[in-house]
DNA sequence: CGCCCCCGGATCGTATACGATTTGGCCGTC
DNA sequence: GACGGCCAAATCGTATACGATCCGGGGGCG
């Protein structure tokens, strides 16, 4: 799989970002990155462009790139946003999912709850990304609004490693939250209520985190939220 | 406002891209553009990298850019994305309207409903934008989902342009919303009635057009959708 | 007569060069 | 001691140059 000199500049720039690797306000200056990465500014230059369109690099003109600022405030917005996107994918997606992939889905969220147990926040919080693009990734109809959501939680994954982040005891209740969802979705219940149900599963994540904000002897732990 | 090259370039492209100018499957060849411009091929590299991450353009490796194409399914795809955010948004904002804002709000719509008497369909597709903007541009207090709904509606009107679309009789209907959704606003009503309202009055647009299409002999009228 | 291969032109991808602009620190003044 | 202007270094923005790759057409072979 050859890949040019931009196309692999920006993947590991985008990377660096996505990882923590380059935090928030962190300057991106074309001939270092260029000389690290072993090619001229032009390539660098186009990787830059690109991660500025998407949201993950600000411009300030004639004075270079850095990584764009988050603030705690960006958090609630874009997992109000998933909200909203996720719970209308989901039922649009949930009567095409046949009998193997809801066997899936369980299947899955048994991974997720085995990763809990095991205190491994990490793969848990990825485990629940891969539980939901399982519902809507290839049987939602609608592939804008799956392309969307791509790029919200990949925004949220971002965020979450540079600002704060873990909400106590949200991850049993989720995966509680996801059986239900499944159940919803195999009994083919309603669009209106399996949106609503998908909806509120991550505003009540939003919830636990605000109210654990306002609890500070209970804290926000450094690490990952679940969903 | 000094703008540099690589910002023209991207705004003179975006801009021809969005009005038609360069259709979908339109190739950009760097050079050409370059010359037509004068300026060298750098700052067009960025510009289509720019837009090639906004969705706008695709890339064949070491064969160039195009204009992505457009089906029509996905008119559909983006429109319903829109209801659903526009939605959301709308109920968002609602009771951060002021009576001024309201005012405005039936102002705008009379404009609009002025454009369709003169049948203007250009204008008043304009001003329907603008009239849903004026509800969640500044008020809605989540800026991730406005931001979202920028470029949704930007996609709209590009794909209007280039894909058929004008709907005949939709227009009055789509006055006569706005007014009860001014007055839903107006009358503080709840978050859900308003959310419900807004993404109804999108998706009406949807079902008309699928109604048009299936009678051929009403036919779709190359112009502009209403919504 | 049709298919395949090869080749030249068009175009892309990248490096390098250099003028333009910003930045940060030094110095003089108040 | 604080403030503001000036200069050099850092960095960006753009042009140009050239090798690499793709595309389409012409000639050879079956």
């Amino acid at each position: 799989m050859p890949m040019n000199k931009h196309e692999r500049t920006y993947a590991v720039i985008r990377e660096r970002i996505l990882s923590g690797g380059y935090g928030p306000g962190h300057r991106l200056v074309l001939d270092t990155i260029a000389k690290e990465l072993s090619v001229s500014a032009v390539p660098v230059r186009e990787a830059l462009r690109r991660l500025e369109a998407e949201g993950w690099v600000i411009y300030r003109r004639n004075a270079g790139a850095q990584v764009a600022p988050v603030d705690s405030s960006t958090w609630e917005a874009v997992m109000h946003a998933l909200a909203l996107l996720e719970g209308y994918a989901t039922a649009l997606a949930a009567p095409h999912l046949s009998e193997a992939d809801i066997e899936d889905l369980r299947c899955r969220n048994q991974a997720a709850a085995h990763a809990l147990e095991k205190l491994d926040l990490i793969e848990f919080t990825r485990l629940n990304r891969v539980f939901h693009f399982a519902i809507y990734g290839t049987r939602c109809p609608n592939p804008y609004l799956v392309e969307l959501l791509g790029d919200t939680w990949d925004r949220l994954d971002a965020i979450r490693r540079t600002v704060f982040t873990s909400i106590p005891n949200r991850g049993w209740d989720s995966v509680t939250e996801h059986d239900e969802l499944i159940a919803l979705i195999e009994g083919r219940a309603g669009r209106q209520e399996i949106e609503s149900a998908a909806r509120m599963h991550k505003l009540r994540t939003i919830e636990a985190y605000n109210e654990a904000a306002t609890r500070p002897q209970e804290g926000i732990e450094q690490g990952e939220t679940v969903g």
